[in-house]
DNA sequence: GTCTATACGATGATAGAC
DNA sequence: GTCTATCATCGTATAGAC
Protein backbone atom coordinates (compact mmCIF):
# COMPACT_ATOMS: atom_id res chain seq x y z
CA UNK A 1 0.00 0.00 0.00
CA UNK A 2 1.73 2.83 -1.30
CA UNK A 3 0.41 6.58 -0.93
CA UNK A 4 -0.90 7.14 -3.76
CA UNK A 5 -2.89 4.37 -3.29
CA UNK A 6 -4.60 5.51 -0.49
CA UNK A 7 -4.63 8.88 -1.65
CA UNK A 8 -6.48 7.93 -5.15
CA UNK A 9 -8.71 5.26 -2.93
CA UNK A 10 -9.97 8.63 -1.10
CA UNK A 11 -10.70 10.82 -3.80
CA UNK A 12 -12.69 7.55 -5.27
CA UNK A 13 -14.56 7.05 -3.02
CA UNK A 14 -14.83 10.98 -1.97
CA UNK A 15 -16.03 11.38 -5.69
CA UNK A 16 -18.44 8.28 -5.19
CA UNK A 17 -20.09 9.61 -2.20
CA UNK A 18 -20.31 13.64 -2.59
CA UNK A 19 -21.90 12.73 -6.43
CA UNK A 20 -24.51 10.26 -4.82
CA UNK A 21 -25.12 12.22 -1.78
CA UNK A 22 -23.97 15.66 -1.79
CA UNK A 23 -21.25 17.29 -0.20
CA UNK A 24 -22.58 18.67 2.72
CA UNK A 25 -24.66 15.25 3.35
CA UNK A 26 -21.14 12.88 3.10
CA UNK A 27 -19.17 12.87 6.37
CA UNK A 28 -15.02 12.07 6.08
CA UNK A 29 -15.73 9.15 8.37
CA UNK A 30 -18.19 7.37 5.35
CA UNK A 31 -15.64 8.46 2.80
CA UNK A 32 -12.49 6.87 5.40
CA UNK A 33 -15.00 4.13 5.66
CA UNK A 34 -15.51 3.09 1.23
CA UNK A 35 -11.71 3.94 1.06
CA UNK A 36 -10.68 1.94 3.72
CA UNK A 37 -8.59 4.35 5.28
CA UNK A 38 -8.11 6.07 8.41
CA UNK A 39 -10.11 9.24 9.46
CA UNK A 40 -7.16 11.36 9.86
CA UNK A 41 -5.39 10.24 6.04
CA UNK A 42 -7.94 13.18 4.65
CA UNK A 43 -6.41 15.87 6.90
CA UNK A 44 -2.72 14.41 5.99
CA UNK A 45 -3.31 13.82 2.11
CA UNK A 46 -5.47 16.55 1.75
CA UNK A 47 -5.68 18.91 4.29
CA UNK A 48 -9.68 19.79 4.61
CA UNK A 49 -13.10 18.69 3.18
CA UNK A 50 -12.75 21.59 1.07
CA UNK A 51 -9.33 21.08 -0.26
CA UNK A 52 -10.58 16.86 -0.87
CA UNK A 53 -13.27 18.52 -2.97
CA UNK A 54 -10.98 20.77 -5.27
CA UNK A 55 -8.90 17.90 -5.66
CA UNK A 56 -11.70 15.91 -6.82
CA UNK A 57 -13.03 18.11 -9.44
CA UNK A 58 -9.05 19.75 -9.98
CA UNK A 59 -7.77 15.95 -11.30
CA UNK A 60 -10.80 15.30 -14.34
CA UNK A 61 -11.28 18.53 -15.08
CA UNK A 62 -8.41 19.85 -16.72
CA UNK A 63 -7.91 17.04 -18.71
CA UNK A 64 -11.09 16.96 -19.68
CA UNK A 65 -11.39 21.08 -20.68
CA UNK A 66 -7.84 20.74 -22.47
CA UNK A 67 -9.30 18.04 -24.83
CA UNK A 68 -12.76 20.46 -25.06
CA UNK A 69 -10.39 23.96 -25.63
CA UNK A 70 -8.00 21.53 -28.36
CA UNK A 71 -11.58 20.26 -30.77
CA UNK A 72 -12.70 23.81 -29.97
CA UNK A 73 -9.47 25.32 -31.20
CA UNK A 74 -9.14 22.64 -34.23
CA UNK A 75 -12.75 23.74 -35.14
CA UNK A 76 -12.31 27.29 -35.85
CA UNK A 77 -8.77 26.50 -37.13
CA UNK A 78 -10.43 24.31 -39.74
CA UNK A 79 -13.09 27.19 -40.36
CA UNK A 80 -10.99 30.10 -40.40
CA UNK A 81 -8.63 28.32 -43.54
CA UNK A 82 -11.94 27.90 -45.28
CA UNK A 83 -13.01 30.71 -44.89
CA UNK A 84 -16.62 29.61 -43.56
CA UNK A 85 -18.62 30.21 -39.80
CA UNK A 86 -18.68 27.07 -37.69
CA UNK A 87 -21.81 25.51 -37.40
CA UNK A 88 -23.59 25.87 -33.49
CA UNK A 89 -23.67 22.35 -34.05
CA UNK A 90 -20.43 21.73 -34.09
CA UNK A 91 -19.37 24.44 -31.83
CA UNK A 92 -21.68 22.76 -29.09
CA UNK A 93 -20.02 19.09 -29.89
CA UNK A 94 -16.76 20.17 -28.73
CA UNK A 95 -17.97 20.72 -25.54
CA UNK A 96 -20.93 18.06 -25.13
CA UNK A 97 -18.92 14.94 -26.91
CA UNK A 98 -16.28 14.54 -24.48
CA UNK A 99 -18.39 15.34 -21.41
CA UNK A 100 -20.38 12.19 -22.19
CA UNK A 101 -17.91 10.27 -23.48
CA UNK A 102 -15.89 11.21 -20.34
CA UNK A 103 -18.48 9.25 -18.42
CA UNK A 104 -18.45 6.09 -20.15
CA UNK A 105 -14.94 5.86 -19.64
CA UNK A 106 -15.08 3.97 -16.20
CA UNK A 107 -13.04 3.95 -13.58
CA UNK A 108 -15.88 6.50 -11.27
CA UNK A 109 -15.14 9.05 -14.65
CA UNK A 110 -19.66 8.90 -14.21
CA UNK A 111 -19.71 9.76 -10.80
CA UNK A 112 -17.23 13.00 -11.66
CA UNK A 113 -19.64 13.88 -14.29
CA UNK A 114 -22.78 13.26 -11.71
CA UNK A 115 -21.17 15.67 -9.45
CA UNK A 116 -20.23 18.68 -11.62
CA UNK A 117 -23.92 18.15 -12.76
CA UNK A 118 -24.98 18.55 -8.68
CA UNK A 119 -22.62 21.23 -8.97
CA UNK A 120 -24.00 23.46 -11.71
CA UNK A 121 -27.53 22.90 -9.82
CA UNK A 122 -25.78 24.53 -6.69
CA UNK A 123 -25.31 28.64 -7.82
CA UNK A 124 -24.07 29.70 -4.15
CA UNK A 125 -22.22 26.54 -2.85
CA UNK A 126 -18.41 25.86 -2.18
CA UNK A 127 -18.22 23.41 -5.30
CA UNK A 128 -19.08 25.84 -7.38
CA UNK A 129 -16.45 28.28 -6.75
CA UNK A 130 -13.82 25.90 -7.29
CA UNK A 131 -15.30 24.37 -10.43
CA UNK A 132 -15.48 28.09 -12.17
CA UNK A 133 -12.38 28.74 -11.57
CA UNK A 134 -11.63 26.10 -14.00
CA UNK A 135 -14.26 26.86 -16.77
CA UNK A 136 -14.44 30.70 -16.86
CA UNK A 137 -11.54 30.65 -20.08
CA UNK A 138 -13.24 27.88 -21.26
CA UNK A 139 -16.38 29.28 -21.29
CA UNK A 140 -16.07 32.80 -22.53
CA UNK A 141 -14.61 31.00 -25.50
CA UNK A 142 -17.13 28.86 -26.21
CA UNK A 143 -19.87 32.10 -26.41
CA UNK A 144 -17.42 33.50 -28.56
CA UNK A 145 -17.62 30.85 -31.04
CA UNK A 146 -21.54 30.16 -30.12
CA UNK A 147 -21.66 33.84 -31.45
CA UNK A 148 -19.60 33.38 -34.18
CA UNK A 149 -21.72 30.38 -35.67
CA UNK A 150 -25.07 32.30 -35.30
CA UNK A 151 -24.91 36.02 -36.19
CA UNK A 152 -28.79 35.76 -36.70
CA UNK A 153 -29.12 35.97 -32.87
CA UNK A 154 -29.00 38.49 -30.61
CA UNK A 155 -26.27 38.44 -27.43
CA UNK A 156 -29.22 38.88 -25.30
CA UNK A 157 -30.71 35.88 -26.64
CA UNK A 158 -27.75 33.73 -27.24
CA UNK A 159 -26.72 34.04 -23.43
CA UNK A 160 -30.38 32.84 -22.53
CA UNK A 161 -30.26 29.79 -24.90
CA UNK A 162 -26.70 29.00 -23.73
CA UNK A 163 -28.15 29.02 -20.11
CA UNK A 164 -30.85 26.89 -21.20
CA UNK A 165 -28.27 24.17 -22.94
CA UNK A 166 -26.09 24.50 -19.50
CA UNK A 167 -29.55 23.39 -17.56
CA UNK A 168 -30.08 20.60 -19.92
CA UNK A 169 -26.60 19.14 -20.04
CA UNK A 170 -26.23 19.58 -16.89
CA UNK A 171 -29.42 18.01 -15.83
CA UNK A 172 -28.63 15.01 -18.24
CA UNK A 173 -25.03 14.61 -16.33
CA UNK A 174 -26.62 13.54 -13.08
CA UNK A 175 -29.36 11.87 -13.86
CA UNK A 176 -27.66 9.27 -16.11
CA UNK A 177 -29.68 6.12 -14.29
CA UNK A 178 -32.52 6.38 -11.80
CA UNK A 179 -35.25 8.44 -13.88
CA UNK A 180 -38.02 9.68 -11.56
CA UNK A 181 -40.39 8.09 -14.54
CA UNK A 182 -39.82 6.05 -17.25
CA UNK A 183 -42.79 4.83 -19.13
CA UNK A 184 -42.35 1.03 -19.90
CA UNK A 185 -42.09 1.34 -23.59
CA UNK A 186 -39.18 3.52 -23.00
CA UNK A 187 -35.52 2.40 -23.00
CA UNK A 188 -32.71 4.54 -22.01
CA UNK A 189 -29.57 2.24 -22.82
CA UNK A 190 -27.70 4.10 -25.68
CA UNK A 191 -24.72 4.69 -26.84
CA UNK A 192 -22.61 7.79 -26.31
CA UNK A 193 -22.85 8.32 -29.86
CA UNK A 194 -26.71 8.58 -30.11
CA UNK A 195 -26.85 10.24 -26.82
CA UNK A 196 -24.59 13.39 -28.19
CA UNK A 197 -26.99 13.68 -30.99
CA UNK A 198 -30.23 13.57 -29.56
CA UNK A 199 -28.82 16.13 -27.10
CA UNK A 200 -27.40 17.95 -29.88
CA UNK A 201 -30.96 17.63 -31.65
CA UNK A 202 -32.56 19.16 -29.02
CA UNK A 203 -30.31 21.83 -28.04
CA UNK A 204 -29.18 23.01 -31.84
CA UNK A 205 -33.15 23.60 -32.82
CA UNK A 206 -33.14 25.27 -29.80
CA UNK A 207 -29.92 27.77 -30.64
CA UNK A 208 -30.99 28.11 -33.66
CA UNK A 209 -34.46 29.18 -34.40
CA UNK A 210 -35.71 32.15 -35.41
CA UNK A 211 -38.55 34.27 -33.23
CA UNK A 212 -41.61 34.26 -35.44
CA UNK B 1 -47.50 36.85 18.12
CA UNK B 2 -50.35 33.83 17.98
CA UNK B 3 -49.14 30.37 17.02
CA UNK B 4 -49.88 30.49 13.31
CA UNK B 5 -47.57 33.67 13.25
CA UNK B 6 -45.02 31.24 14.21
CA UNK B 7 -45.84 28.53 12.24
CA UNK B 8 -45.66 31.04 9.04
CA UNK B 9 -42.34 32.53 10.02
CA UNK B 10 -40.61 29.21 10.38
CA UNK B 11 -41.82 27.99 7.06
CA UNK B 12 -40.92 31.18 5.48
CA UNK B 13 -37.05 30.81 7.01
CA UNK B 14 -36.83 27.44 6.39
CA UNK B 15 -38.14 27.62 2.62
CA UNK B 16 -35.39 30.51 2.23
CA UNK B 17 -32.60 29.31 3.67
CA UNK B 18 -32.93 25.41 2.19
CA UNK B 19 -33.35 27.52 -1.36
CA UNK B 20 -29.80 29.33 -0.18
CA UNK B 21 -27.93 26.56 1.02
CA UNK B 22 -29.21 23.35 0.64
CA UNK B 23 -31.10 21.17 3.17
CA UNK B 24 -28.06 19.75 4.76
CA UNK B 25 -25.98 22.66 5.12
CA UNK B 26 -28.89 24.54 6.49
CA UNK B 27 -29.36 23.81 10.72
CA UNK B 28 -32.65 24.16 12.30
CA UNK B 29 -30.69 26.94 14.69
CA UNK B 30 -30.07 29.22 12.05
CA UNK B 31 -33.91 28.70 10.73
CA UNK B 32 -35.37 29.33 14.25
CA UNK B 33 -32.99 32.11 14.50
CA UNK B 34 -33.96 34.18 11.21
CA UNK B 35 -37.20 33.23 11.97
CA UNK B 36 -37.07 34.85 15.68
CA UNK B 37 -38.78 31.52 17.15
CA UNK B 38 -36.81 29.15 19.81
CA UNK B 39 -35.31 26.21 18.18
CA UNK B 40 -37.71 23.58 20.03
CA UNK B 41 -40.58 25.48 18.18
CA UNK B 42 -39.63 23.89 14.74
CA UNK B 43 -39.95 19.91 17.02
CA UNK B 44 -43.35 21.28 18.48
CA UNK B 45 -44.96 22.28 15.03
CA UNK B 46 -43.72 19.92 12.54
CA UNK B 47 -42.06 17.03 14.19
CA UNK B 48 -38.70 17.18 12.40
CA UNK B 49 -36.61 18.64 10.44
CA UNK B 50 -38.06 16.14 7.18
CA UNK B 51 -41.17 17.20 8.10
CA UNK B 52 -40.80 20.70 7.90
CA UNK B 53 -39.46 20.23 4.35
CA UNK B 54 -42.52 18.60 3.63
CA UNK B 55 -44.40 21.38 4.80
CA UNK B 56 -42.82 23.75 2.80
CA UNK B 57 -43.61 21.71 -0.33
CA UNK B 58 -46.58 21.26 0.20
CA UNK B 59 -47.90 24.39 0.84
CA UNK B 60 -47.21 26.31 -2.58
CA UNK B 61 -46.80 22.62 -5.05
CA UNK B 62 -50.30 21.55 -4.00
CA UNK B 63 -52.02 25.00 -5.67
CA UNK B 64 -49.36 25.14 -8.09
CA UNK B 65 -50.68 22.12 -9.67
CA UNK B 66 -53.99 22.56 -9.48
CA UNK B 67 -53.16 25.89 -11.68
CA UNK B 68 -51.15 24.02 -13.75
CA UNK B 69 -53.62 20.59 -14.16
CA UNK B 70 -56.44 23.20 -14.54
CA UNK B 71 -54.97 24.96 -17.25
CA UNK B 72 -54.02 21.63 -19.13
CA UNK B 73 -57.56 20.10 -18.90
CA UNK B 74 -59.20 23.01 -20.34
CA UNK B 75 -56.81 23.52 -23.16
CA UNK B 76 -57.71 19.63 -23.67
CA UNK B 77 -61.13 20.01 -23.45
CA UNK B 78 -60.57 22.91 -25.59
CA UNK B 79 -59.08 21.24 -28.61
CA UNK B 80 -61.32 18.20 -28.00
CA UNK B 81 -64.26 20.37 -28.88
CA UNK B 82 -62.55 22.19 -31.64
CA UNK B 83 -61.51 18.30 -33.46
CA UNK B 84 -58.06 19.65 -33.52
CA UNK B 85 -54.76 18.85 -31.48
CA UNK B 86 -53.34 20.76 -29.14
CA UNK B 87 -50.31 22.44 -30.21
CA UNK B 88 -46.71 21.53 -28.36
CA UNK B 89 -46.39 25.14 -26.94
CA UNK B 90 -49.09 25.11 -25.48
CA UNK B 91 -49.19 22.24 -23.83
CA UNK B 92 -45.85 23.34 -22.41
CA UNK B 93 -47.15 26.53 -21.45
CA UNK B 94 -49.60 25.07 -19.06
CA UNK B 95 -46.83 24.02 -17.46
CA UNK B 96 -44.33 26.71 -17.07
CA UNK B 97 -46.37 29.71 -17.16
CA UNK B 98 -47.80 28.89 -14.05
CA UNK B 99 -44.47 28.42 -12.72
CA UNK B 100 -42.57 31.57 -13.84
CA UNK B 101 -44.84 33.80 -12.53
CA UNK B 102 -45.21 32.16 -9.23
CA UNK B 103 -41.80 33.16 -8.81
CA UNK B 104 -42.76 36.73 -9.78
CA UNK B 105 -46.03 36.85 -7.11
CA UNK B 106 -43.63 37.95 -4.45
CA UNK B 107 -44.23 36.91 -0.23
CA UNK B 108 -40.72 33.98 -0.89
CA UNK B 109 -42.61 31.85 -3.32
CA UNK B 110 -39.11 32.54 -5.59
CA UNK B 111 -37.51 30.93 -2.68
CA UNK B 112 -39.82 27.97 -3.26
CA UNK B 113 -38.90 28.06 -6.91
CA UNK B 114 -35.32 28.04 -6.49
CA UNK B 115 -35.70 25.64 -4.25
CA UNK B 116 -37.65 22.91 -6.15
CA UNK B 117 -34.85 24.02 -9.06
CA UNK B 118 -32.39 22.41 -6.60
CA UNK B 119 -34.58 19.25 -5.35
CA UNK B 120 -34.56 18.27 -9.43
CA UNK B 121 -30.57 18.36 -8.97
CA UNK B 122 -30.73 16.32 -6.27
CA UNK B 123 -32.22 12.30 -7.69
CA UNK B 124 -31.80 10.68 -4.69
CA UNK B 125 -32.26 13.30 -2.28
CA UNK B 126 -35.28 13.28 0.73
CA UNK B 127 -36.94 15.65 -1.15
CA UNK B 128 -37.23 14.51 -4.24
CA UNK B 129 -39.20 11.52 -2.77
CA UNK B 130 -41.08 14.56 -1.49
CA UNK B 131 -42.06 16.24 -4.25
CA UNK B 132 -42.41 13.39 -6.54
CA UNK B 133 -45.52 12.56 -4.58
CA UNK B 134 -46.83 15.75 -5.46
CA UNK B 135 -45.53 15.49 -9.22
CA UNK B 136 -46.37 12.17 -10.71
CA UNK B 137 -50.52 12.32 -12.08
CA UNK B 138 -49.40 15.82 -13.53
CA UNK B 139 -46.19 14.60 -15.06
CA UNK B 140 -47.88 11.39 -16.35
CA UNK B 141 -50.94 13.22 -18.11
CA UNK B 142 -48.46 15.92 -19.57
CA UNK B 143 -46.10 13.04 -21.13
CA UNK B 144 -49.59 12.01 -22.85
CA UNK B 145 -50.47 15.53 -23.58
CA UNK B 146 -47.03 16.41 -25.53
CA UNK B 147 -47.37 12.53 -26.99
CA UNK B 148 -50.81 13.67 -28.79
CA UNK B 149 -49.28 17.21 -29.70
CA UNK B 150 -45.82 15.52 -31.40
CA UNK B 151 -47.65 12.70 -33.21
CA UNK B 152 -44.16 12.55 -35.44
CA UNK B 153 -42.07 12.01 -32.28
CA UNK B 154 -41.29 8.59 -31.02
CA UNK B 155 -42.37 8.12 -27.23
CA UNK B 156 -38.36 7.08 -26.74
CA UNK B 157 -37.24 10.18 -28.17
CA UNK B 158 -40.09 12.14 -26.39
CA UNK B 159 -39.39 10.98 -23.02
CA UNK B 160 -35.52 12.26 -23.66
CA UNK B 161 -36.67 15.42 -24.68
CA UNK B 162 -39.33 16.13 -22.34
CA UNK B 163 -35.85 15.31 -19.84
CA UNK B 164 -33.94 17.95 -21.74
CA UNK B 165 -37.26 20.50 -21.03
CA UNK B 166 -37.30 19.83 -17.46
CA UNK B 167 -33.72 20.26 -17.23
CA UNK B 168 -33.77 23.44 -19.00
CA UNK B 169 -36.54 24.70 -16.98
CA UNK B 170 -35.23 23.55 -13.54
CA UNK B 171 -31.93 25.68 -13.94
CA UNK B 172 -34.04 28.85 -15.14
CA UNK B 173 -35.90 28.34 -11.65
CA UNK B 174 -32.64 27.76 -9.48
CA UNK B 175 -30.77 30.70 -11.43
CA UNK B 176 -32.70 33.51 -11.11
CA UNK B 177 -30.58 36.27 -10.26
CA UNK B 178 -27.05 35.34 -9.98
CA UNK B 179 -25.75 33.99 -13.11
CA UNK B 180 -22.09 33.08 -12.73
CA UNK B 181 -21.07 34.58 -16.19
CA UNK B 182 -23.24 37.40 -17.18
CA UNK B 183 -21.23 39.59 -20.27
CA UNK B 184 -21.38 43.17 -19.74
CA UNK B 185 -23.87 43.87 -22.91
CA UNK B 186 -26.52 41.40 -21.77
CA UNK B 187 -29.28 42.47 -19.75
CA UNK B 188 -31.17 40.01 -17.02
CA UNK B 189 -34.38 41.85 -16.33
CA UNK B 190 -37.28 40.19 -18.25
CA UNK B 191 -41.04 40.22 -17.55
CA UNK B 192 -42.84 37.11 -16.96
CA UNK B 193 -44.32 36.78 -20.36
CA UNK B 194 -40.83 37.41 -21.64
CA UNK B 195 -38.92 34.91 -19.96
CA UNK B 196 -41.80 32.34 -20.54
CA UNK B 197 -41.83 32.96 -24.51
CA UNK B 198 -37.98 33.10 -24.52
CA UNK B 199 -37.97 29.17 -22.83
CA UNK B 200 -40.86 27.79 -25.26
CA UNK B 201 -39.08 29.53 -27.89
CA UNK B 202 -36.18 27.30 -27.13
CA UNK B 203 -37.63 24.44 -25.75
CA UNK B 204 -40.10 23.67 -28.58
CA UNK B 205 -37.75 23.96 -31.27
CA UNK B 206 -36.20 21.28 -29.27
CA UNK B 207 -39.27 18.90 -29.00
CA UNK B 208 -40.90 19.61 -32.47
CA UNK B 209 -37.22 19.15 -34.61
CA UNK B 210 -37.53 16.48 -37.10
CA UNK B 211 -34.22 14.40 -37.35
CA UNK B 212 -32.29 14.77 -40.88
C1' DG C 1 7.13 10.59 4.93
C1' DT C 2 2.73 7.59 5.80
C1' DC C 3 -0.53 6.31 8.50
C1' DT C 4 -3.12 5.40 12.97
C1' DA C 5 -5.43 5.99 17.45
C1' DT C 6 -7.66 9.07 20.02
C1' DA C 7 -9.45 13.31 21.78
C1' DC C 8 -11.47 17.96 21.30
C1' DG C 9 -14.74 21.52 20.70
C1' DA C 10 -18.61 22.66 18.03
C1' DT C 11 -22.89 21.70 16.30
C1' DG C 12 -26.43 18.56 14.79
C1' DA C 13 -31.54 16.93 15.76
C1' DT C 14 -34.55 15.78 19.24
C1' DA C 15 -37.08 14.96 23.75
C1' DG C 16 -38.67 15.83 28.39
C1' DA C 17 -39.52 19.05 32.22
C1' DC C 18 -41.91 23.08 32.94
C1' DG D 1 -45.57 27.22 23.70
C1' DT D 2 -40.34 27.66 25.89
C1' DC D 3 -36.06 26.21 28.23
C1' DT D 4 -32.72 23.10 28.92
C1' DA D 5 -30.58 18.66 28.69
C1' DT D 6 -29.10 14.87 25.95
C1' DC D 7 -26.65 12.34 23.00
C1' DA D 8 -24.91 11.44 18.35
C1' DT D 9 -21.97 13.08 14.91
C1' DC D 10 -19.45 16.44 12.71
C1' DG D 11 -14.62 18.35 11.01
C1' DT D 12 -10.25 18.93 12.77
C1' DA D 13 -5.89 18.64 15.60
C1' DT D 14 -2.24 16.12 17.82
C1' DA D 15 0.92 12.69 19.37
C1' DG D 16 3.19 8.87 18.16
C1' DA D 17 3.87 4.12 15.59
C1' DC D 18 5.78 2.22 11.49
Amino acid sequence: MSQTDTKQRILDAAEHLFARDGYHATSLRSITTEAEANLAAVNYHFGSKESLLEAIIDRRLRPLNQIRQGQLDALLQKTEAAGTIPSCRDVLRTFVEPTLRLRKQGSGSENFIALIGRTLAEPQGIAMSIFMRNMEPLLARLFQALNLSLPGVSRQVLFWRVHFVFGSLSHVMRCHERHSIVPEDVSIDMSVEEEVELFLDFAVAGMEVKKQ
